[in-house]
DNA sequence: TAAATTTATGTAGGAAACTACGTAGATTTG
DNA sequence: CAAATCTACGTAGTTTCCTACATAAATTTA
């Protein structure tokens, strides 16, 4: 608390949550590297969702992961250039890709495994205070999700 | 917790912090739109840095928001534009630019105070539950300060 | 079953921060 | 006091997400 936007509150707090969310991910490229693997803090959503779905559709993806599927397909084309991942169309429809891990992919998930594990302890550190800062996210996507941040403001306006 | 970077757990933080960053953000842009004001949330850590502090140099301004003095910068050059603050040299100091609030920022400044005091309740809602989010927020880089992301994954290794 | 709509994917470009690097003025040091 | 270093500011380009728009295939509807 020894600047002005931390005395100007949670009027700032879309600010913090960046700031701590660069943080947070910039560490973890680190951390990769520390292990002596190859990957980056940005693909851990899709193949992390990859290695328990086996195989899905670009869209089916980015819904998994909560993102707009132009991000999804960016990440995807650097996942295929890192031979981490494949796709192959659907037989079915013929507008889907199907995308699966290759077996580089698999191995780079074992690989990843122990890492993972080390990571969500350090974390746990960091974010297990007074207030659980991952909870504390889920409870506030829930209270969005309940009424709109712009919502709620109107119906406090009147 | 329904999908698959929800039961990832606390490995995907970073993503989530960003995600509800984001939002906040896009609705905060509404929440000035509704009240017929033209300001961006982004810019709301120089402006009310300036309103609390008057004349600052970029540096001062960079360090006090928590930002890379670049991202200041461009912030200045809009908030320049907008008519929203000015600068002067240091008369003391040639390299330094001074920069305040035009009378038209002051002026402004005064519209959003009521504005920022019901965004303040909207997010006091939102972020207040059984963890409070601006708390966890600040408790976890109280954590990092202490000691990193990277060197507690390091020690956990061992 | 042809037309309208919806769904899946893709491209282009934008937003909000960053790092790297360069220059010029101020300060310290040998 | 000249040389070396530090500080302030600026530009260029990057990162990691986004929205807007386009196209083609699948599905629904009249």
């Amino acid at each position: 608390m020894d600047n002005v936007i931390d005395q100007s509150g949670i009027l700032a707090i879309s600010t913090r949550l960046q700031r701590l969310s660069d943080a947070l991910r910039k560490e973890g490229q680190l951390i990769y590297q520390s292990f002596g693997i190859q990957f980056e803090p940005k693909w851990f959503p899709v193949v992390y969702t990859l290695h328990l779905k086996t195989s899905m559709s670009v869209v089916e993806i980015a819904n998994e992961i909560g993102y707009a599927h132009p991000s999804t397909i960016s990440l995807l084309k650097e996942l295929e250039k890192q031979q981490i991942i494949k796709s192959k169309k659907d037989k079915t429809d013929e507008r889907k890709r199907l995308i699966v891990l290759t077996t580089k992919g698999k191995a780079l998930v074992d690989a990843m495994k122990p890492v993972w594990n080390n990571m969500e302890k350090a974390l746990v550190q960091i974010a297990d205070n007074k207030n659980n800062l991952m909870e504390a996210i889920i409870e506030a996507e829930e209270k969005l999700k309940e009424s709109s941040f712009l919502v709620r403001s109107q119906k406090i306006r009147q």
